[in-house]
DNA sequence: CCTACCGATCGGTAGG
DNA sequence: CCTACCGATCGGTAGG
């Protein structure tokens, strides 16, 4: 009961879990092995798989270990902040850090997850499409709480807020890809020019807003 | 010599290739086996691997297949347009149609591709970012050309080409991801008015766009 | 009976 | 393009 077993157990989940969004991230979710997994923390094959019970629960599990990686980053740092375009730009400025600095090696990781289980349905696509609107689902909350909160201009169209979280987390995600792909930060400038003239275009207030993003400085 | 050996070689390169195109884009380049495509294709596996040489070979020709596809599908059918924004709405319309028909049964290859090798450096993946580099500078060319031909108000700043080159492909690519993540194609509207609310923005004559993107059926 | 592992091995398949 | 194989490794499971 008290030997400490259950605790154990526990800390080499986590342990395991650390290493495979890591792989995961630029391998992909179906590159994990069990095997090698087993090899780079010294455990057994059998024990890792003692601990997940089979592949598939270990890559849903690294989803959710990813997912909170992802909130601890970029979420919970916003989290007191009052609503308008100021948090939504914080919120986007917390994102390109998460990509930018190499949270996951290869790049944002439920970008990479979506890819690659896009089309592969089961309980793994199901976890990262969850995760997906989710995420979603937050940068649209966030945008409706900053009109409630009279951030945006009232003598333009009033904003659609789903078309606008479109908009900014696809400038996000194509930073994420090409900065990987081509080892360049520059794509990292385009997003947040779009993505501050998409707000400054809407707000009440836009001098709360930068001209420019700030410089990004390069992975790696 | 005229026995017809190198032509059947040739033909049953094309036979191999065009499953990998498909399997690739829903499993991976990496997720391609010679021995599954030597069943699939009644072929012993040997034989696929004499025809290519290495798996990273079949990987490359590949991916040089799928660009041949995009191009016909996409980037021809513009080919004898004039320049100007109507051109450049036309390309992201048949990117979208490209994308949404299911050319490839995972979605775009490239964005998929891309997602897969952009962290793991090697031939496959200059392949790869080769063939996304090319496609953004035949989208910038296009803008370019349509500056050229006065298609951009001159009362608002200059058009930078590169910035809105990069606006316009997350646009359509996120849309894609986003369409085979949830089998949805409410993403290619979103895409198709973001696009355009940019265009007619700069567009000297924005009457000579649409106000709306076309419908675009369910995927599948 | 439980857990967290171990060394060994299952039937199949990988690239070459 | 074929059959016939190789060293290795895959996910998963046996008894202890």
């Amino acid at each position: 009961m008290a030997d400490g077993r259950v605790e154990r157990g526990n800390q080499t989940r986590r342990t395991v879990l650390a290493r495979t969004v890591e792989l995961a991230s630029t391998e992909g979710l179906e590159g994990l092995s069990l095997g090698r997994i087993a090899g780079d923390l010294g455990l057994s094959k059998s024990g890792v798989f003692a601990l997940f019970g089979s592949k598939e629960e270990l890559q849903i599990a690294t989803v959710r270990a990813a997912a909170a990686v992802f909130a601890a980053q970029v979420v919970q740092p916003v989290h007191e902040q009052p609503a308008g375009v100021g948090k939504v730009w914080r919120l986007c400025e917390l994102w390109i850090a998460y990509s930018a600095c190499r949270t996951f090696p290869g790049g944002c990781f439920f970008r990479s997850a979506a890819a690659e289980f896009g089309s592969r349905p089961g309980p793994v696509r199901d976890r990262v499409a969850a995760a997906r609107a989710e995420w979603t689902q937050y940068v649209e909350q966030q945008l409706h709480d900053a009109g409630r909160a009279g951030a945006f201009r009232e003598d333009a169209e009033p904003v659609a807020v789903p078309q606008l979280a479109f908009e900014i987390i696809a400038l996000m995600e194509l930073a994420d890809s090409e900065s990987v792909l081509h080892d360049d930060p520059a794509p990292y400038e385009r997003a947040g020019r779009g993505i501050l003239g998409r707000l400054r275009a809407l707000a009440a207030a836009p001098d709360e807003l930068p001209e420019q993003p700030t410089a990004v400085s390069p992975p790696g």
